[in-house]
DNA sequence: TTGTAGGCGTTATCAC
DNA sequence: GTGATAACGCCTACAA
């Protein structure tokens, strides 16, 4: 069933057929509606693949996420999907895992499905080396991409993302006034997102006049994530004599694995041991006590993710970068 | 930048142009190269909607997700597109939303993306009313269809399953056998999945010769997601005098609300009480003590819809229902 | 092994 | 207001 089906039907030209599926004032009353009864009829849906062909888009946009999986992520998705379609645009989903041959690969791989722009999920998709974000560059030579929670100056590139250096720095401070003056420092990466974190505990400090502990600063391997093997690594920590009364950390779950840490030492929270995660996730509420964490205003970004390409696919000048700022939402894993 | 372009470049027909692209043996080493050669010094890509348009296929799939920011749903998703990518096709993401209304209009706008097929993921999918779910026998006209955790008897419509009766029943049956005699059982909804593990419990309590008090069977709005009113609303029935010495769900995070319950009148878990979930979500590690939870096996019954999927289009016999096994995963929540 | 030509189902540009 | 007709870029008989 197609256009010229359709046009026999009614007793039109196909050219009819199709003012008609696009809403042209230029058709009569009374041919418009016999024209839709027939389709109607008939069940006629327009072929989206010749659609795409003849105007060149099929109104798509490119999701890569590193990890569908993650709660944080996943909910960025959700945001995202919802604002998208909102928009009359549909998402292509790929998961793109988190090294960089895959990524560069997906990427490709949008790029040859002629989606009409792309969203990079996370601050994992930049990486430290400049040389390594080059295909980036490349890609949005050929459609506007938009960084959620990273940052580069690349033409037709778009950056949306939290102040991660300040919310941390304030997560600090906010620890230091309420007593406590050693701060365990635990992160998972060394991308973008996660140096700025790290700068903010490090600005966090200074500004409390605090001298740097380097051992109280922790690289946690990314690809260990369970809860479990936070706290045992903690525990191991604490073995080898390493004193702190507050933990901080790049992730929520990580600050989970901390709970999880003073639960076995039966440390009481959080007069013993303050504890502050990052995202403000869900699972804030399924640890004992609750987590304090630093709400980086997810729904905001990804709004405005999406009302940037939005603008950028309508030939409107976008900000090259818009930044917002986190918050630090207390619970009572903190003083 | 099209096959004619690099026809003329490199000097043959655009029929050779096409066969090099989809690797024909009938062209000779040295064209091949020659054209290769064009293309890599080109940047060229074939146009995916014209290849579409001629293919009548993107091959592109179309996942239906109620939620993607659900964790449970968002595990399924990342196994799903991972397993479709890693066979060629693509996936396109709707989340549908709750609502019948919303499900059928989206379902729709798959239809006419012209995908190769769906999912339709979760139990929510399938409405207690048969005449509910006519939406779906009709689209299944157009394209395969796989339900992920959902039943239904229509054609072209493909179900793969974890026995949620089954699983529940064992579940109830562990509770008993750990001396538990008042069972609450509070779930969410009754959908398809809610009514099996409904009709497990019963099972459960029937096969260890328990009578059923209807005063435990708990349906909890499905609109109150969070912790905190699980915690209150268990906290109401305490005080209506009701007496209950283990707690199953539908849900990890309706149990992660029974783990908070107990916590707020200091009862220790789980001598005095325990607590079951389902999904075995990662929650189940967050709470203390840790989750006693039951697998429904996420990762098997999301490749095997790829699988039937994957069948149905190569034109294979598929079997229209997959039913797998669920287990009771132990942790400290249980005796 | 290679080239020619028609078809896929739209949209858009002309005339009328 | 309506109808021919040419794109759009690819695939694929069929012919050479």
């Amino acid at each position: 069933m197609n256009i010229y089906d359709i046009s026999e039907r009614s007793g039109v030209s196909i050219a009819t057929v199709s003012r008609v599926l696009n809403n042209s004032p230029h058709v009569s009353c009374k041919t418009r509606e016999k024209v839709l009864a027939v389709m109607q009829e008939c069940g006629y849906v327009p072929n989206a693949f010749a659609r795409g062909l003849g105007l060149n888009t099929m109104k798509t946009i490119g999701l890569l996420c590193p990890n569908a999986a993650d709660p944080y992520l996943a909910q960025a998705l959700a945001y995202l999907e919802r604002a998208f379609r909102g928009h009359g645009y549909d998402c292509l989903l790929i998961c793109t895992g988190s090294n960089l041959a895959d990524r560069m690969q997906n990427l490709e791989k949008m790029k040859s499905r002629h989606v009409d722009g792309m969203v990079l999920m996370g601050s994992t998709f930049i990486e430290d080396n400049e040389k390594d974000n080059e295909y980036i560059r490349a890609a949005a030579q050929s459609m506007p991409i938009v960084l959620l929670n990273g940052s580069c100056q690349y033409e037709n590139v778009y950056c949306v993302l939290c102040d991660d250096q300040q919310a941390t720095m304030e997560a600090v401070q906010h620890l230091v006034d309420h007593g406590s003056k050693r701060i365990l420092y635990l992160h998972h990466s060394r991308n973008y997102s996660g140096q700025k974190k790290l700068a903010g505990y490090l600005s966090g400090l200074e500004s409390r006049g605090i001298a740097v502990d380097e051992n109280l600063i922790r690289l946690f391997s990314q690809n260990k994530t369970s809860v479990a093997q936070v706290r045992d690594y903690l525990l191991s920590l604490h073995q080898e004599g390493l004193n702190f009364d507050a933990v901080l950390t790049s992730e929520d779950i990580l600050a989970v694995g901390a709970v999880k840490y003073a639960h076995a030492l039966a440390l009481p929270l959080p007069e013993k041991l303050s504890i502050i995660g990052y995202n403000n996730s869900t699972i804030c509420h399924c640890c004992d006590p609750e987590l304090t964490s630093v709400d980086n205003k997810l729904q905001a970004l990804c709004d405005q993710c999406v009302a940037t390409m939005l603008g950028v696919l309508e030939g409107r000048d976008m900000p090259q970068k818009t930044v917002f700022t986190g918050e630090l939402v207390r619970r009572s894993s903190t003083r």
